[in-house]
Order: structure tokens, then sequence, then C-alpha cells
DNA sequence: TGGCTTATGTGACTACATCACTGTCAGCAC
DNA sequence: GTGCTGACAGTGATGTAGTCACATAAGCCA
């Protein structure tokens, strides 16, 4: 998984580097270092600020919020070829997040120091526009987050993220954790999964969701209201 | 209101610019020019696209996020002496958001064209650190927008809105754009601001609302639950 | 003054959140 | 195996918020 062909390098994995100049491609490959991350760990939180821009290559990594009363959403996930904004964000803005971010899985990454991101901003314009057009990512994904949270309904919302989450028609999952991935209460999930079952869209087990009727889900999923 | 003391410069505005190198604080009063907005302009939209990163000298921008139903959302609001990160955004990443910003009131604001944008990103730590402050500090917003939007009753955030919004104790808003303010229903927002009136806090008439009893409206914004 | 538009009020109903439980399952000690 | 324990899931009752379909009312201006 990590062997690559002669004369590639991790840096064809992002799209937004692929114009990137010769000399900047040379910096970042000589500078970056790849570090791997276990599952569970915390990235960066309240109290915890990372000391290098990530770029992932493997894995992913869960950005929530937790409020102050217990009760979390999950705002986005950081896939493989994207780069963690919050982390540059930690980086070079010293202030203080209530969001954290979680390796969801084992993650391998490219660790950029500071020192290194400083330069690279300041020398390549296609790295500003990497870097700029992540953040934008992440903000629009932000207003979608709001726009859902506020204005759609839960059985439908539940319907998109048990798609979006199914590897192979089945999620390991709680309830709790389902309530959650969309900001609401757990009675709400299990209520919800209960008359999904009912239907016969999937099945359920303590601790997973068995994708049954994938058809269904998805049509619920896709309507409007 | 645009007069400046002999010597100073709009500049000083700034929180984050004030250590700006000076040789770049020229270039930056050279290259930048003044401009008015009329309350009401779409600063950048679905389609609308600004030419330049504006730094707001007076008046507030609002920037809201409207579903494909209709409904609307305040996301946040940039003030004097911020900088508006969307237009940044706008400028250097290509893509299209579905959020739009408004000049709420008249606006003065700092227009710094893209090429200088660019030049001042490359030459100056501090401008660097300027932006990507200013999206750090967005994004926390809307990390608390979510919360608020997922966890808090809407009476709580309802008098902390009204608290927000209150000029001199009056409101010139309709019940339709305080539930915009909150991403709830018309309704809802009727039948809570009489409640509200019903306790003696406020007094409605079509169109605005009077602040009568601050300290009840302040307590109720404060509590938990 | 009447007619128009926009703003607000209201009842009935559905959806979601909260509370306070009960029941169930898996792993572990013994 | 039996029984404990902690995490997970089910459920009814009740409160809060959103939706729908209207009815009123308030300002504008012809």
């Amino acid at each position: 998984m990590n062997v690559m062909p002669a004369g590639a390098s991790w840096i064809d994995r992002f799209m937004g580097l692929a114009r990137l100049e010769p000399r900047v491609r040379d910096v970042l490959t000589a500078r970056a270092t790849t570090i791997s991350i276990r599952e569970g760990t915390i990235i960066f939180g309240p109290g915890k600020r990372p000391e290098n821009l990530l770029l992932l290559l493997e894995g992913t990594v869960r950005v929530q919020q937790t409020s102050d009363t217990g009760r979390e959403v999950v705002l986005y996930r950081v896939n493989a070829g994207e780069s963690c904004v919050m982390t540059s964000a930690c980086l070079l803005a010293y202030e203080d997040y209530s969001a954290e971010g979680i390796a969801e899985t084992e993650v391998e990454a490219v660790a950029i120091p500071r020192s290194v991101f400083d330069d690279l901003i300041s020398q390549s314009e296609s790295f500003r526009t990497f870097v700029f057009s992540a953040y934008s990512r992440r903000m629009t994904d932000l207003f979608h987050v709001i726009e859902e949270i506020a204005f759609r309904r839960v059985d439908i919302r539940l319907a998109q993220r048990i798609l979006d989450l199914a590897k192979d028609d089945l999620i390991q999952a709680t309830h709790q954790q389902m309530a959650a991935e969309l900001g609401t209460a757990r009675e709400v999930i299990s209520r919800q999964l209960a008359e999904f079952q009912r239907r016969g869209w999937i099945s359920l087990s303590r601790g997973q969701i068995k994708i049954d009727a994938r058809g269904d889900i998805e049509k619920l999923a896709r309507s409007e209201h």
C-alpha cells in the first residue's frame, strides 16, 4: 500500500498539487515526512494543537463538535487525497477550537511542519490555491451541514448517512454513534431505524446495521421534503 | 467619519494588520482603493463573484444561506475592522457557494484586487496570519451556529438574537426576518415573541420589536437548557 | 374610501426532543 | 455453566418545534 512506482510521488495523489512548480515539488518531497496515526488518535481539539499540516494518504479523519451538554455532531470527514485545513488553521492562527479531529481509521499522512508550510505558501501560487481551495471546500461543507440540520427531516438525513457510511452494505455503529452523526438524540435514531427495519429496508443487531434494500433507502434519501 | 488624523491610515483599524512590515504597508496603501457599497447590494453569492477582497471600514455584511426550499439562515455578520473571507475564497478558489453576502447597511470597504492580494500573501508573513486568522474565526463561527441550531432551544436563541440586533432597545425587523436569523419558521417566532410580550419583556408593532425589560431577556439568553 | 400588499395571529396536526424508565446482550469472574 | 456488570436498545408519556391552511389586520396609495 505504501509501495509506489519508481519516479512517482505521494504528491500525485493530490489533485490540487498536480501543477506544482518542479522546484517547489522538490522542496516538498525533501522536507515533508510521512507519518502513521493510530485509529482513535485525537489529531486536534480543545487544548491539543498539532505541529504539522496533514495531507491524508490513507484513512479518514472525522471532525466533530461536542457541546457543553455532551451532545455531538459530526461536521465533516477528511478523506485520502485531502488536506486537513483545521490543522493549518491551528498552525497559523492561534485560536482554540471547540471542534476536534479524530483518526477514524489507521491514518497515513504527509506531515508538513509550520516553517515548510510558510515557505510553500509564500513561494508557490499553486500551493496557495491548493490551501485556499481546501478551506473553501470545508466552508461549503459546513454550509451544507447547517442547511441539513435546520431544514431537512431526520428520516431523510438518516437514510443518506446510512448510504454514506455503509461499507459492503454493513455499518458497524451503535444508535448513539448514528445519533452523533446527525446531531440528534439516540431515541430518535432507534425509532427511525426500527421503522426502516419494519419496512424491510435494514436488519438490526447489536452494534450494527445491515442494508437489505438499498434502492428503497436511496429513494427516501433523494426525496425532497 | 472618513476623516483621519494626519499620518494615520485605514490600516490601523485592523488589529491583525498592526504589525505589518512598513514596506508591505506602503504597497497596501498604494494599491488598495476605498469603495462604497449601497445597502442591499449582493457582494457575493451564487453566480456573483467579487473582484476584490474586502476589508470593512464601516457597516456590516450579512452572510446567509438560502435553501432550495426558500428558507434562510443567517450564518454570520462581517463587521467594521474585519475582512470578508468569503470574498478571498471566491477570488482564489474557483468554486461556487450557496451562501450569499449582502450589505446590510451602507458599507465602506478597502478593496484589494486579486493580484495585490497574491503579492501580499507571498511577501508578508503577518498578512498571511491576518488572512488565516480570519478564516479560522469564521470556521469557529460556523461551528457555533451548528451547535446552536442543533442543541439550543429557540426561545433562548431568540432572546440572544434580540439582544444582539437591538440598537437603542429597538429592532426594525419582521417576524419573517427574525425567523431567518435563527433558521426557523415565521409562526414559531410569532408565538415566541407573543409570549415575550405577554411577559412584558417587549412591545410588538408591525415590523418592529421594542425592548422593555432587557434584564429579563438577558436572564433567559444566559440560561443553560 | 376601497382595494392591494405585506405582516401577523391561530388552530390542528406532525415531527422531533426529552425523561424516565425497562429490557437485553456480551464479556468476565467465579 | 451461573451470575454480575456495563453498554446497548426499546418504549410510553410529555414537552417543544415545525408545517399547513387559513383568518385578520395594518399600512399604502389611487
